[in-house]
DNA sequence: CAGCTTCTCAACCACTCGGTTGACGAATGC
DNA sequence: GCATTCGTCAACCGAGTGGTTGAGAAGCTG
């Protein structure tokens, strides 16, 4: 579980650059080369090569063979593990809310609808 | 659409804090102070106050009104943001598995089960 | 008012990050 | 073998990050 950890810091880290969420969303469609993914950036591809790196590191991404050529290919796995943990909280800030406004709806039936005024 | 970019690059870089996510975890059973939140860390208040900030800056957290006690409280809504983020390309890989399952199941029945040696 | 509590701001430090350039490594084509 | 092409590694740089400490602001309470 605390490997899992590592893995969530490594994944938001990856995904918190928009080079990189680019460079996932062109992977989507077709695997590349790191030539092909860096024609269309005003950048290095030095810098491209790193990006994938770090993709790679965080496990969103495989290569091929130790080659000239080896393309860069998504995968999918960590994309769950990301989608679960915010699922996840997100579920249960929705449940709080809906409880929340149960309460509200108490209080106002409670109260027949006094009070109206302090709303900032 | 550039400014959600700008959001999901504060989001998912907000959520690449481990202390960070725990402070998530945490809030999304219910509200709770600075202090409160800063009690069970090996670290000092100054540091969660950070912490706090930059899940606020991000948009996952909102405080009540400039104040001595200030409860931290859990935004749905950025977390929509990065979930439908995940969510689409996660889909798309998975339709390309798909779609690549069913060719390799067609060139398996064209060559009628030859060639199973090079699977690296 | 004084004093306490709660929290933020500012400055600083070591470290990381995203980019650069330059040199090198490994497969392909002749 | 040699040149070319594709990619990575290494060193560097400016900016940002996560932590610290110290000071101060804002609200309660006596």
């Amino acid at each position: 579980m605390d490997e899992d950890a590592e893995r969530l810091d490594r994944a938001f880290a990856a995904l918190a650059d928009r080079t990189r969420r680019d460079l996932v969303a062109r992977l989507a469609g077709a695997d590349a080369t790191v030539g092909e993914l860096a024609e269309p950036y005003d950048m290095s591809l030095q810098a491209v090569s790193k990006h994938v790196k770090v993709l790679a590191e965080a496990g969103l991404v495989t290569r091929s063979k130790d080659a000239q050529r080896r393309p860069v290919h998504l995968d999918a796995e960590v994309f769950d593990l990301m989608a679960k943990w915010i699922e996840r909280y997100r579920g249960e800030v929705e449940e709080r809310y809906q409880r929340l406004d149960a309460l509200l709806d108490r209080m106002v039936d409670d109260e027949d609808g006094t009070r109206a005024e302090d709303a900032s």
